[in-house]
DNA sequence: GCAAGGTC
């Protein structure tokens, strides 16, 4: 007689097989995968683990068109079950034949049920022998010998109500997806995927729910006020002698009436006051007070237990809490962990540790370890206790270390940086779950001022306890000076200060997964993933610890709010898990189940269509934003209109400036007909014109408006950037280019000109010369070396530039010779921009450009880089 | 190309 058995995973398959077997198991292989083979009970057995599903549902072939099936009619479709793991698959087939009996032992629970199935549904492929079921809550010897030395039928039910799951889930994410995906596509070019699923969009709503109360929030001024105390009077300080002391303590501060030791700061009864009157009447009367009275002193031992054991749920949020680490991350080193042998399995709901535990011999290893040794050793010297969580979902222990280990050996066996910190964690908060409580000690002081009330607390640390080994909690004294109940307290300052409230904070991503485990969103190993698909379709990002919605995001969660609210939320999961949990009680036929959770997607499918042009006007238009924004070559700014994105629209007939949020917002502006056009990112339009574009090399251009030198506003826009004083008149100097050469003019046009190398990058740098006070250049030219100087010949400094062999006499005299009179006297003289005021529209003519180019090349153009 | 759930 042969048994086979299937396990959930090849882990638990050789575990149970060494169980069975009593050591004596041997590993063969079955289509290239590990099983497990030994005597138990007269019997021969062939355990072999599977990876998970292996089977998983699709649509069938023809409907996977995206854009030839009408996404409604998904719902209509039955899916299929297909082989997703071939390999597995054949293995399963090839013992089945081989079996007289088969035990499916997956996990014990919905879906292990589930996974078990997929084998027997492969297996009565190719047999008809009985299949029955081993259950059992954790991997320990007992617990597998009693379960499979008691055999029970696999629960139909149950594993029934995960294949409903399945097929609700991906009818209603196939559906969404493709339908707000191609809606989108039919106002905005992307290749993005819009998704849409029972877990991830409730995971995104948590986050767009608290982005809408922090835009909501509007501030709210308050008033609280506090008095700064200090414990015994002047007088009593007078007497023993403190009173040089404390002067000296305050001038070391230097900050007279600054908070010293044995000041304490109380705060009015009536806390955050928001009626101004009401504040100020209160502090009226405390007006000219010079001492309080404590009226009342408690003080009250308080203790506090260590954290719960991990499971993988509050092991995520202290990752990511007290390291930072995302909880995808955390997990997958967790995985690594495991299976290096440092930690127990990652993915469990169990927070109290097995009555067999042996913590003793694991204490002991920690001992030998010189980080964790103080506190291991403290735990052995009395008997141990750990602290234990509610939950104990029979899957497996809470996540504890296996061994003790140094950081090193950690780190050379985990190949991912954050792995030492994580197997830190998880040791010192085993550690942790064995120590005693923390005590604290918490003093509260009940003052009055003028009968006024007033509370001080203070909190001291009496016996740090667990805390010791888990310094990722804070633990900071606050200390109050030694008072007693009657005694008069002076009273250093009294204020009365205006506070605003504040917005609600973003969310973390530890706050993220407490939402969604508290809302049943995803399992304890599938919350990051879904975390994960959101930041992935871009609908979120983090920073840090702190999670914000992005753009689509918000978008797509407000149209999915106007047309379908409950997607939003997580009732929407709820739904489907309450119809499901029917099936595996046996209240409700699984067809019945299916039907109603279509029939449920089906209504909101409908909500969705009837509001497509709600659903996705918002969305599509982000879309184009974020397709602008990338667009840097051609985005403006936002739009005053409708706030999308404003862009460079090139077309047949012309070009112009364009609204992202067209056909619905045709907001646009003309545009210069020919030049190439460039942003000036740094330059702002004073007029209010969207964007201030360089068109050529030639003049510039604010969008909205019309050219910058017609502008009344130009020479506050654009002031010559002068080099140094004329040295001729009271002017300065500058620097003007032409299209073949360049000097220095002066700004009143005296008719001095100067000189500049007539090759090469020219930049006026923010230096000044010490000698005469213009600001010194820099020259790139060429190969030859960069240099920076002084310009000005009149100058001792610059002299020593144009002396310099190469800089000769000949280039010099070509330039005051042939350039810079003639083009000295056009400066002097420029065109009129006043002729140019006609040019407000796109079509600036050739003629009037040219003599707009003196004034706007010449004369305005500052700094220029040749 | 869609989901969520297993696991590696």
């Amino acid at each position: 007689m042969t048994v086979v058995a299937f396990a959930e995973k090849n882990k638990a398959a050789s575990q149970i097989a060494s169980i069975l077997g009593e050591g004596e198991v041997e590993r063969i292989t079955v289509e290239g995968l590990p099983v497990y083979e030994f005597k138990w009970k007269g019997e021969e057995w062939l355990v072999m683990g599977l990876s998970g599903h292996i089977m998983n549902y699709d649509f069938p072939e023809q409907y996977n068109k995206w854009r030839e099936v009408n996404p409604g009619v998904l719902l209509e479709v039955d899916p299929q079950k297909l082989v997703t793991r071939t390999d597995y698959a054949a293995a399963v087939k090839n013992l089945a034949k081989r079996a007289n009996k088969i035990v499916l032992a997956c996990d014990y629970d919905r879906e292990g049920e589930n996974i078990g199935f997929e084998a027997k549904t492969l297996a009565e492929e190719v047999t008809n022998v009985p299949v029955e079921r081993a259950r059992f809550s954790s991997l320990s010897p007992k617990e597998v010998k009693k379960a499979f030395e008691s055999l029970i039928d696999p629960d139909y039910n149950m594993a029934m109500a995960a294949e409903a799951r399945q097929i609700l889930d991906l009818k209603m994410g196939a559906a969404f997806t493709r339908f707000v995906t191609l809606s989108v596509r039919e106002r905005a070019r992307t290749k993005d995927i819009l998704s849409i699923g029972p877990c991830q969009t409730p995971t995104c709503g948590f986050v767009y729910e608290r982005e809408k109360a922090i835009r909501a929030f509007q501030a709210k001024d308050f008033w609280k006020i506090t008095a700064i105390f200090s414990a015994g009077s002047g007088k009593e300080r007078e007497k023993e002698g403190e009173k040089e002391e404390g002067k000296e303590r305050e001038k070391k501060r230097g900050k007279k009436g600054g908070k010293e030791r044995g000041d304490f700061e109380g705060t009015h009864r009536a806390g955050n006051i928001h009626d101004k009157e009401k504040a100020a009447e209160i502090f009226k009367r405390l007006k000219g007070a010079k001492e309080g009275l404590v009226a009342k002193k408690t003080v009250k031992e308080t203790k506090t237990s260590p954290p719960n054991p991990l499971n993988t749920t509050e092991f995520l949020k202290r990752a990511s809490k007290f390291l930072g680490i995302s909880p995808e991350l955390a997990l997958e080193v967790a995985e690594q962990l495991y299976l290096a042998g440092f930690t127990s399995y990652p993915r469990t709901e169990t927070n109290k540790y097995a009555d067999d535990f042996d913590f003793k011999s694991l204490v002991f290893d920690f001992a030998r370890q010189k980080e964790y040794k103080p506190f291991a050793e403290s735990i052995l010297i009395a008997p141990i206790v750990p602290k234990n969580g509610e939950k104990d979902a029979h899957d497996h222990p809470p996540i504890h270390p296996i061994r003790a280990a140094s950081r090193g050996e950690v780190s050379s066996a985990v190949n991912i940086p954050q792995a030492p910190a994580v197997y830190d964690l998880i040791a010192r908060h085993f550690l942790a779950n064995l120590m005693p409580a923390a005590v604290f000690e918490k003093t509260h002081l009940h003052l009055l001022v003028n009968e006024e009330p007033f509370d001080s607390s203070g909190t001291v640390l009496k016996d740090s306890g667990w805390l010791e080994a888990y310094p990722f909690e804070n633990k900071k004294d606050k200390l109050l000076p030694f008072v007693e109940e009657g005694q008069k307290v002076g009273i250093k300052k009294l204020s009365n200060t205006k506070s605003k409230t504040s917005p609600p904070k973003k969310l973390t991503e530890a706050e993220l997964l407490t939402l969604m485990d508290k809302n049943g969103i995803g399992t304890k190993a599938t919350a990051p993933t879904h975390i994960e698909t959101n930041k992935k379709r871009g609908y979120l990002e983090t920073k840090g610890k702190t999670i914000s919605i992005l753009d689509t995001g918000f978008t797509l969660m407000d149209g999915l709010s106007l047309t379908v609210p409950i997607l939003v939320k997580p009732e929407i999961r709820a739904k489907i898990e309450a119809l499901i949990q029917e099936v595996e009680d046996g209240k409700k036929e699984f067809e019945a189940a299916l039907e109603e959770g279509t029939a449920l997607i089906k209504e909101m499918y409908a909500q969705l269509e009837a509001n497509k042009k709600e659903l996705t006007s918002n969305i599509a238009g982000t879309i184009k934003d974020e397709a602008a924004l990338e667009d840097k070559k051609n985005y403006i700014g936002t739009c005053k209109v409708c706030g999308h994105v404003l862009r460079i629209v090139q077309t047949d007939s012309g070009r112009f400036v364009g609204c992202t949020g067209y056909p619905d917002c045709r907001n646009s502006y003309p545009l210069p007909k020919a030049g190439a056009l460039t942003v000036l990112r740094s330059k702002e339009c004073k007029k209010g014109g969207a964007a201030v574009l360089k068109v050529g090399n030639k003049y510039n251009w604010a969008v909205g408006i019309g050219p910058c030198f017609t502008c009344d506003l130009e020479k506050e826009c654009y002031p010559p950037e002068t080099v140094g004083p004329c040295p001729e008149c009271d002017g300065s100097m500058f620097l003007i280019n032409f299209k073949d050469t360049r000097f220095l003019g002066c700004t009143k046009r005296c008719g001095y000109t100067h000189s500049v190398p007539k090759t090469g990058k020219l930049t006026l740098l923010d230096k000044t010369c010490e000698t005469c006070g213009w600001k010194l250049f820099r020259l790139k030219d060429g190969d030859r070396p960069e240099e920076e100087f002084c310009i000005n010949r009149r100058c001792p400094e610059g002299r020593k530039y144009w002396k310099k062999p190469g800089k000769g006499a000949e280039t010099r005299i070509k330039v005051k010779a042939s350039v810079s009179r003639p083009a000295a006297s056009s400066v002097a003289k420029p065109a009129s921009s006043s002729a140019t005021s006609s040019a407000a529209s796109p079509e600036v003519t050739q003629a009037k450009r040219k003599t707009s180019e003196l004034s706007a090349a010449g004369l305005k153009k500052s700094k220029l880089k040749t």
